[in-house]
DNA sequence: TGTACATCAGTGAACGCGCGTTCACTGATGTAC
DNA sequence: TGTACATCAGTGAACGCGCGTTCACTGATGTAC
């Protein structure tokens, strides 16, 4: 993506609409980081592809690891959209679950780069987090929630938090085994997933 | 690990004996990469942390993808080692699973940084192996091995191969996801570690 | 209706620093004769 | 036993570059009176 060529002008925000140059350098940001193997991201290079000054970038981040939280946290309300969108409508705890972590995979292999920043190694910024507004955590909880419709439980059954870390663990090693070892011969995901699930979750006990 | 002040002198090896810098530098790079949160690794860092000139390094390698390369290999090893060390005397093919497995996530836990170098991104130099000679590809055949054994298959069984993919992509996924959620609640490794194979491959089918 | 002022949304030059890479060089140790 | 030469295991100065960060500045738009 992106190199440093595209400098269009872009021309300044009308007056209390400051806010969009954040989104537009939370965007250039993405783009930049969307190879799973791109360079460290720089403060520079984003402003390049925003087409802004470097300077401009403080005026609403303190540093690179905050503009890289912000992607992370939009990256996973992406994430949470797209599972919104696979469960619409679906009924059976049993395709919703299957659903749901399908989504999960798709997302996180549609956008390498990007899954890559959501699970990056502590920041400082991310650090002063309390765990509950973690970026993900609301997918996680979901999660939860889906596990605990499936076994019957209540959605704050201790078994249904233990289910849903080792499929977590599972979602998770699927999509960053295949975005590191891509030359592994990987089977196809959609059966991987649901045989994955499956022998994780055992029989439905509703 | 390894601020700028380590410069121990350092004397040069003998006639005959060059390979030793080579080493030096790999274990140099470890040190620096040992921080999961460690900055992207330098040249001249890994050079000063070995007491030698920069150029020095150009010696024994390309650059810094084919060091990182040489890291991720030699980490490998020793995994492969420890689970050596893990299974020895270890005879019941559901104990051996449950060993080999420990082995790898606690030797990932307790080196977070280079486990994280161990999956890192295509580089070039790791896209110019085949995909038999990758890091971490003897740990693997020895994962389909033991699933073999345990569930009574042939080694080369295609369903050994699906359940050991399954396999890894968990152990993998609790060790990263340990390394970059500090701060959730993980459950304790060892019964996770057991509960989440045992879910996995199902009663022995010996 | 003017006009002074405040605010907003940025800009642009400058700085010192560490980086990768090049190039010619060094000095100890072995080897041929 | 000498001695010339080759090899080995590095060194050290120099380069140009992109980086984060600072600082004072700009120019359009709204607001008070």
């Amino acid at each position: 993506m992106a190199i440093v060529t595209d400098r269009k002008p872009r021309q300044r925000n009308p007056r209390g609409q400051g806010e969009k140059l954040r989104d537009d350098i939370i965007e250039a940001a993405s783009d930049l980081l969307a190879d799973p193997a791109s360079p460290p991201l720089t403060l520079r290079a984003v402003a390049r592809g925003v087409g802004v000054a470097a300077t401009s970038v403080y005026l609403h981040f303190d540093d690179v690891a905050s503009l890289i939280l912000a992607v992370a946290e939009r990256r996973f309300g992406e994430l949470a959209k797209q599972q919104d969108l696979a469960l619409d409508g679906v009924v059976d705890p049993a395709e919703r679950m299957r659903a749901g972590c399908l989504a999960y995979c798709e997302f996180g292999l549609a956008h390498p780069g990007n899954y890559q920043v959501m699970f990056v190694t502590q920041s400082e910024p991310l650090m002063a987090i309390p765990v509950e507004q973690m970026p993900g955590y609301a997918v996680f909880e979901r999660l939860v929630d889906e596990v605990a419709a499936y076994q019957g439980l209540a959605p704050d059954a201790p078994e249904a938090f233990v289910t849903a870390t080792i499929i977590w663990q599972q979602l998770h090693g699927i999509v960053s085994l295949r975005i590191s070892r891509r030359r592994f011969p990987w089977p196809p995901l959609e059966p991987t997933v649901t045989d994955a699930i499956t022998r994780i979750l055992g029989a439905p006990t509703q």
